[in-house]
DNA sequence: GTCTATACCCGGATAGAC
DNA sequence: GTCTATCCGGGTATAGAC
């Protein structure tokens, strides 16, 4: 927890107040550009002190979202007893902060770049989401079709087929969560949050139902 | 057809050249940035040349996607009458051209701001696409529930009802689709195909089964 | 270890010559 | 209509002051 690991390391306080204040001028700044110069007034320093912490401006973007998903999962708890709640709680949050939402998808286009500073950490951020989330669904899907026999012994066969549907239904859940703040950005009246977990609801039908077909 | 509307309009042929120099950089590019410069090459410009056909870098990339949507629905004829299946032969065959997705996952997100120059192309893209699937789904899910009577007289709340659930459909499945593309940029061995192909069939089958819930 | 100053470079914009 | 020239903004690299 204390020890350094990849870039994202050393915490000076500095640092901290740099990405605050970064967060801020995102939070503020709505669709409008953000130069790293902007940032760097906030905290009374010049541009080339804010980037000597950071090495660079997609570098310090990139710890901005780490730390935008650091502040989301303590204020939520993500990912434990009632994951998709605080997921979807997440998501209603992000409505009220424009500018970071598309700083998200700003960088998400940008790491696929194979030597973007963010590309490890979307990377791993997809891998993560992507096998937390076909957890929960395996689970839940299990949970609602409880009909069945605590299934003794299946078929590595259909284990293997409950996976990779439980995967797909993943991939889209992320997809749309996605996809749908690129609409948002240009209509905020579409409610995210409330779009997501009517899907969520029916992929986790779709998945339970099949449950029940193999039983 | 031939009247101009709005900024897309006059296509001088060397515009439409310097758009078509624009797609193959970009084709090329895969993921890495494509500037203006690189475009004017191709053309045997000077950059300044090239800008003067456009008026500037953001709205030169706005004519390219609407250059590839144009030329995408004519090579796939979408939205005639089998609608779904031109919709996912374009997502296959966007496969082969990782950089022009992220073009538009780029310029989509760059689009938030009121005044970019693809703001309002995006708004009526979204718009559109939305429209359309809708109505693609109503219908086909209609089609599904074939069992039912042909609905004669049924309560304004009830089509209300079909109305904005096919709505909220369509908004899935277009964000599914591009946010899809976020993932499959960072990761080609997703199909994204056959991801949406699937979802497309759960999405139907939830609206079919609402309507014989109705009925 | 932090930060400023400065100089640099790249890419887009603009004006004016041809 | 296209080029040359020039400008400018913003990100980057370095040196050195503290």
């Amino acid at each position: 927890m204390s020890k350094p690991r990849g870039p994202y390391a050393k915490t000076s306080s500095k640092r901290q107040q740099i990405i605050e204040a970064a967060l801020a001028a995102y939070a503020e700044a709505g669709s409008r550009k953000v130069s790293v110069r902007d940032i760097a007034q906030r905290v009374g320093m010049t541009d080339a002190g804010v980037l000597h912490h950071f090495g660079g401006r997609e570098s310090l973007l990139t710890a901005v979202l780490v730390a935008r998903d650091a502040a989301a999962e303590e204020r939520f708890g993500v990912f434990e007893a009632r994951a998709a709640d605080d997921f979807l709680r997440i998501l209603a949050a992000n409505a009220s902060t424009p500018g970071l939402v598309k700083l998200f998808v700003d960088l998400a286009a940008a790491a696929a770049e194979p030597d973007h500073p963010a590309h490890d950490y979307f990377e791993e951020r997809y891998d993560r989401y992507r096998e937390r989330f076909t957890e929960q669904l395996v689970e839940q899907a299990a949970a609602r079709s409880a009909a069945v026999e605590p299934a003794t012994a299946e078929p590595d066969a259909v284990a293997a087929d409950r996976a990779a549907e439980a995967a797909w239904a993943a991939r889209i859940l992320i997809a749309a969560t996605d996809g749908l703040q690129l609409q948002w950005l240009l209509d905020p009246r579409i409610d995210m949050a409330d779009d997501i977990r009517r899907l969520a609801g029916v992929l986790l039908d779709t998945l339970a139902d099949r449950e029940r077909r193999v039983s």
